[in-house]
DNA sequence: ATGAAATGGTTTACATTGTCAACTAATTTT
DNA sequence: AAAATTAGTTGACAATGTAAACCATTTCAT
């Protein structure tokens, strides 16, 4: 049959990136195979950036979904035994979510492993072509950012 | 807290891409919402392409998927009235995919609309800059791509 | 030519994720 | 003080990924 593709790359500029998305994450957690949590990596990050101020709402817009989905990915993280939900005492609707102990030692290696899987992602490129890459993928999800937004 | 961002965009990878992909898909669905599908859009492009040969197997290799979404997205497809599989009289195990009168009919604006959305996504860039653009993304997905094999 | 292995496709099942609606409790607005 | 808003929870449903078991057909090895 013809060549639908015409070369690697001309599938939608969606579907390469949904699958590049999901090569970057199934790299990540083959290389944490070894903690007993398979997901979230990021959410722990976050949570301990927050020093242990951050709310749920937080952590739903820093990773931009649904609060929800925040409740499940702490249920996970707490029933893991990563994460504690303390409630605020000045506003008592919210939650800071702090760290525990088990997680802070684990997170170093969660860290590293992300550096790591990025710089296998950005390997022959160069510092300029990869800060240009950075800058192009900014500029193409704020395209698609304002367009959707603007189309309500 | 601390901008445990540093700037628009050092979320890891992995979460902007798939965040960008969803932007671009949700777009398309926006856009084409007259419609009575509201998903496999690039499937029905591909059957298209293969001009009435293209099997499953070979679909799901070009949407870089499993079997089994195979068969769900042509069950969808074909409950839709979009799709028809036929038996390939020379090997009896596989369909030959081909496109109802109706897809063909609303083949153009969906292509249009994939056109239009992935010129909103590359808005402000040169062509240049797309096509560094392009070729740098290619560049990472194969570093991940490569390294997701070697790693097993 | 026959039995074994591989291939194309289907079905069932389960986990994850996104989304929506309804809800409680606490806080802010007026 | 009542009304509206906010933070978080729960339940439900659809979409998607993945794995295993299975049929029918075709190909391979002897």
């Amino acid at each position: 049959m013809e060549d639908v593709t015409h070369g690697s790359l001309s599938q939608p500029l969606g579907r390469i990136f949904s699958r590049t998305a999901k090569l970057f994450l199934k790299l990540i957690h083959e290389k944490l195979g070894n903690l007993d949590i398979e997901r979230s990596y990021y959410a722990l990050i976050l949570i301990d950036s927050g020093r242990g101020l951050l709310t749920q709402k937080e952590l739903a817009d820093y990773l931009e979904i649904d609060k929800v989905s925040v409740v499940r990915i702490v249920d996970y993280l707490t029933g893991k035994g990563y994460v504690k939900r303390v409630i605020n005492s000045i506003d008592r609707r919210k939650y800071s979510l702090t760290l525990t102990d088990k997680a802070q030692e684990k997170l170093p290696e969660i860290k590293a492993v992300m550096e790591e899987v990025t710089i296998i992602a950005y390997e022959g490129l160069t510092e300029m072509q990869k800060t240009a890459f950075i800058s192009l993928l900014d500029i193409v999800k704020n395209n698609l950012s304002k367009a959707n937004n603007s189309g309500l």
